[in-house]
RNA sequence: GGCGGUGUAGCUCAGACGGUUAGAGCAUCCGGCUCAUACCCGGAGUGCCAGGGUUCGAAUCCCCGCACCGCCA
């Protein structure tokens, strides 16, 4: 447990296009699957698509299919983008999957054998036409669905129920002893809120609705789809099926949700995981949402950023860096191109970028592309500055405030590049400071190595060409993270490649 | 309406336990360097929503007002 990282994002709606707010939340746990990797974690990586519901069923209708069919179609533009982005998920669960269809039926018989599940009735205001039920607080007078504005009708119908509301002191104490079950804090707040209010039961099934999990020995009832989709946790997790792994993982769980969806995943989850006598994740982090040049993102204003598109005109880790750098995760930010262009021309060419190509510029102009290790190795200055970085880096991660460990980083890039300024080594050859220079040049390669590790999470791609340059093995997970950042634990020769850069600038 | 949060430089934000001249990045202006992707380095700034209170001392605590935001199955 101590060594093990599970993380997960939500399985996506499989009929929603791929957006920004899916790629940036599978690009988080990216991030820190990569991060925990290199640090020597056991790593479990889960992400999906959540493939039931009225919508899919009435879609696969209109274009006379089968549903399963029609969600095995869409289920490729995910799995097509997470390749483009370069995410190392491990487990891949959509809820049409038998297996997991296996767990959300033992998992309903756990609950129902343990006695927190019933049958009553369901009654609520529902609209025909959109064959969707609405809570009375999102209706005002004149009671019209919000999404049509048709009218409702009043409708009961028998449902089973989840016994949500047996929980509420067991969650209540549990927020109080574990002040980081919810991130971030106003998030915390806001669910303990809700659940001081009171909690009700949760319905959990529907009848009518073919296109879902059957209820065991009820099958003329479907699984509500949060019933259903919450428990891909434990599908990716091994629950029932490998008991080691899931031994392994899931005590360290932590997930990663849009702040829509916190309030499932923060009362609802952990109730049925109570239910089930199971361990709470360690974490559940809600991140905030993208606006689009100020605007909020929707399909009616066609202002929705697509991933694809972005990747294609800019480059995966221009776009990853982006999202980890642009915004404090928790809260929203704002999508512009504008801002993406001059995020990655300042931070990746003119910083990051620009060091590397002066530095290997240097090493060839000067010393034929080789630098030998200084003996001794030593520079008080910079090696207290390593320690600060990887001390705040480390802080960071741990706490997934990506914008400010990336800020970290930045640190070692802008002192090597004042280092260069100060030391001036165009001088130091002009006098024929030979031995001075190799030195200087071996320190800033050697800069150059350790930022390599710390990027090859939010970077991968970048990480491991800035590898190739130095002339070091692409293995970097191979590596040992507490070794491989010490100061001195540098390669006796660098002999590099010719400079290239590894962003060129973005001119409009 | 109920509960909670936020309001700090032109912009985006940092600012444990209240304590010396309030910080960072971007943008602006000035200067320097030339190894480099018109880059890099240095410097200059201007600021704590309004009002009241607690305190030797408050951006930091309390009250009130205003503005914005979130949650309320």
């Amino acid at each position: 447990m101590d060594n093990s990282f599970y993380i997960t994002t939500p399985i996506y709606y499989v009929n929603d296009v791929p957006h920004i707010g899916h790629a940036y939340t599978t690009c988080a746990a990216d991030v820190l699957a990569r991060y925990y990797r290199l640090r020597g974690y056991r790593v479990l990586f889960s992400t999906g698509t959540d493939e039931h519901g009225q919508k899919i069923e009435k879609a696969a209708w209109d274009l006379g299919i089968s549903p399963q069919e029609l969600v095995d179609k869409m289920v490729v533009r995910f799995q097509d983008l997470w390749e483009k982005m370069n995410i190392s998920y491990d487990e891949f669960i959509r809820t049409t999957d038998p297996r997991h269809i296996k767990v959300v039926q033992d998992f309903f018989r756990l609950l129902d054998e343990r006695g927190y599940i019933y049958l009553g009735d369901y009654e609520g205001w529902y609209c025909v036409p959109c064959e969707t039920f609405w809570p009375e607080s999102q209706l005002d007078e004149r009671l019209a669905c919000p999404d049509c504005g048709r009218p409702l009708e009043k409708l009961k119908e028998e449902s089973y129920f989840f016994a949500l509301s047996r929980f509420q002191e067991p969650l209540l104490q549990y927020l109080e002893s574990h002040p980081d079950f919810i991130m971030p804090e106003s998030r915390y707040r806001e669910i303990e809120s809700f659940i001081r209010r009171g909690l009700k039961d949760q319905s959990i099934s529907r009848v009518g609705l073919e296109w879902g999990i059957p209820v065991p020995s009820h099958p003329r009832h479907t699984l509500y789809v949060w019933f259903d989709a919450l428990i891909n946790y434990l599908t990716a997790a091994g629950w029932g099926s490998s008991p080691d792994k899931f031994s392994t993982f899931w005590p360290s769980t932590y997930h990663l949700v849009g702040k829509d969806i916190l309030r499932f995943h923060a009362v609802l989850w952990p109730g049925m995981l109570m239910a089930a006598s199971l361990p709470l994740p360690q974490r559940i982090f809600a991140h905030g949402w993208w606006t689009v040049e100020g605007e909020k993102m929707s399909k009616s204003r066609g202002n929705v950023v697509d991933p694809y598109l972005m990747i294609d005109r800019y480059g995966v880790d221009r776009f990853r860096y982006f999202l980890m750098r642009e915004v404090s995760f928790g809260l929203d930010g704002d999508f512009s191109e504008k801002a993406l262009v001059e995020r990655s021309n300042a931070d990746l060419s003119d910083n990051f970028g620009n060091f590397v190509h002066r530095t290997l510029g240097m090493v060839w102009r000067y010393k034929k592309g080789v630098a030998r290790k200084p003996s001794p190795y030593q520079d008080e200055e910079w090696e207290k500055l390593l320690e600060e970085v990887k001390e705040g880096f480390h802080y960071h991660m741990e706490r997934f405030a990506f914008s400010q460990a990336l800020e970290q980083v930045w640190r070692l890039v802008h002192f090597a590049n004042r280092y260069i300024e100060r030391e001036a080594p165009w001088k130091l050859h002009k006098e024929g400071k030979e031995k001075e220079l190799e030195d200087l040049l071996y320190r800033l390669l050697d800069n150059a190595r350790l930022l390599s590790f710390f990027l090859y999470p939010f970077m991968p791609d970048t990480a491991l060409r800035l590898r190739e340059l130095l002339g070091l093995s692409p293995n970097l997970e191979g590596e040992n993270w507490g070794e491989a950042l010490q100061w001195s634990l540098g390669p006796e020769v660098y002999s590099v490649r010719e400079a290239q850069p590894l962003f060129p600038r973005i001119v409009e």
